[in-house]
DNA sequence: CTGAAAGCGCTTACAG
DNA sequence: CTGAAAGCGCTTACAG
């Protein structure tokens, strides 16, 4: 391969002065930069970005933690995150918390801190102290997307909101009989988003004046199969059941709606369904939702970033690190509506 | 950051002594291995990677090249490579050809050349040829997970044998009325599958003395939503319909299940299908597939690039580079059974 | 605008 | 088993 001496050996310039044109960094007359370029173009010379990012400290490289890759939000994130970072000349290096134990100290520990890094970027990560301690100790910007990191700038959306506005919805439609499936803690994912969409569901009960059924508060895994279950419980149940139900996920919705009409229920005459995320599939199966557009967010999770890096790779000092609300979006379709009369 | 220097000096020995002795290579004295494990652990030494690399010209770093992110098969691959990857000690490196063709060229042209990859990992990619020129010219080793390249060390299922299988399941049920699901190329993916599934399900009809109606051979663009439109049209000609149908994935298998209960038809007694893939979502619908496994194809193309590899970061000469079947498990379910009577 | 040179933090023959 | 030293391929004050 190519180095950056063969280049200026042929352009007849000095190795600083090939470092100079090709970065664009510094004076170089036209000339110069015009007989670099030619001599880079002719041996194919692509710059070693080790030697790089060891003389200048900057890696144009960011690391994102996952807490698994293979779920419709965390494939989406990435999805957006590396598109925007390749479109900037950056490399995104992937790290997964998921399996054992020792993988995630692994990445803790170790792969993070190897100093290749720019800058790093958490998805609805629930981190330890320690873990916390050791991301801060890397000295480089940080962003958490789906919040939850302690005094670090963060992306999320507003979860208390979007689940009281699609109870309103709900509401709005003449539903009493409301009933929540929530999710559980997986993968050590503080999808911590349980604990505040179950808060805007009852705070938006409660303005309506109407009263929570304890029983009809679920719990599944944030899956199909898993809401399908929970939800073919619920409305077997003689003594009753929901007009309506609001899940956490919309992959949770269509197990609830599966599960429905395996029951015989037409919907959304017997049962209305509305859903949160987004995904694809809700079209087909009619799903009112509210969007919250992951690849989006991941997007937002570099630009962010690029803000925090600044021109040159760091702000000194830095910049503040804003803790900022995602934009949802109301999407109505036909999964809901009035209850039937009686 | 505490250097080798640091480690060095508290150590009492010399930065060589230091390298030799985190790196286990080379003859290190007892004594001096433990001094110097003591005082990193003091410092919290980690070592700098681009340093490292740059000097060794082993990066620990593999770079991965997939269509898209947020499919099923392409997110599982993730999530299998990067678990082997991270435990191994390896970063993984993601590099995403869809969207603009400008990202796609700046991936090829740029991103991977960066010498910062000990090996390259290509999921089901058409490359064109300067792509794979550009790729041999890294000099270092390929896999490429679902085939294709050529000259270069494969892993994937084995198509034909799939499709013909599948088909077989169907006929020995008792259908002749059997339609084909393939799917289109979408995201420059060379889903070239399509072709070689086709040909095995023609294949096992051939063998079963079944003739192919040509009506019954469609196109979707493996999503679950076009799978849906696709077979509601099938299902509803008015000059006859098929008892059965091989979907090439079990996302369309999903569409055409849903497809046929909105028509009204009992499943699998008015109509049986089988897909292929394995999905999670395929236990609540009861499907009959056959599985491939992602995740742990991600698996094996690491395990392949490490043996590529060698103990040293490299082989010389290089060892041959077989190009290997990737085993499949037909898993029955409920969406098969021998056509209705009449 | 340009070049010589130091330095980034490691690894690895080489000599002992 | 150990250390001094060259070298990996860049970047960037510094001096001109």
């Amino acid at each position: 391969m190519a180095s950056i001496k063969d280049v200026a050996l042929r352009a007849g310039v000095s190795v600083a002065t090939v470092s100079r044109a090709l970065s664009g960094k510094g004076k170089v007359s036209a000339a110069s930069r015009e007989a670099v370029a030619r001599a880079a173009k002719e041996l194919g010379y692509v710059l070693s970005y080790n030697a790089s990012s060891l003389a200048s400290g900057r890696s144009r490289n960011i690391g994102i933690v996952v807490p698994t890759i293979s779920r419709w939000y965390f494939a989406n994130v990435l999805q957006g995150a590396t598109q925007e970072l390749n479109e900037r000349g950056y490399d995104l290096t992937l790290y997964n918390t998921s399996g054992e134990q020792r993988h995630r100290d692994a990445v803790f520990q170790d792969l993070l801190m190897r100093q290749r890094l720019d800058a790093v970027i958490t998805v609805t990560l629930k981190l330890t102290a320690p873990e916390l301690h050791q991301l801060r100790a890397i000295g480089k910007p940080l962003v958490a997307l789906g919040g939850l990191l302690p005094e670090v700038s963060t992306i999320r959306v507003d979860d208390f909101n979007i689940a009281s506005l699609a109870t309103e919805h709900l509401v709005s439609l003449g539903h009493t009989k409301i009933a929540f499936l929530g999710g559980a803690d997986v993968f050590n994912v503080d999808f911590n988003l349980p604990a505040a969409r179950l808060d805007g569901f009852e705070y938006a009960l409660d303005q309506a004046e109407i009263t929570v059924n304890p029983q009809w508060l679920l719990d599944a895994d944030f899956t199909t199969a898993g809401a399908y279950q929970k939800v073919r419980s619920l409305l077997s149940n003689p003594r009753g059941r929901p007009t309506a139900l609001l899940c956490a996920s919309d992959e949770m919705a269509f197990g609830a709606i599966m599960a429905a009409r395996d029951l015989g229920l037409s919907l959304p005459g017997d049962f209305s369904v509305i859903g949160i995320d987004g995904h694809e599939l809700g079209e087909l199966y009619g799903l009112t939702t509210i969007a919250q557009h992951p690849g989006a967010q991941g997007e937002a999770a570099v630009a962010r970033i690029m803000e925090l890096l600044g021109e040159d790779g760091y702000r000194d000092p830095p910049i503040p690190a804003p803790d900022q609300f995602f934009p949802t979006e109301f999407v109505l379709r036909t999964s809901t509506a009035p209850p039937a009369a009686g």
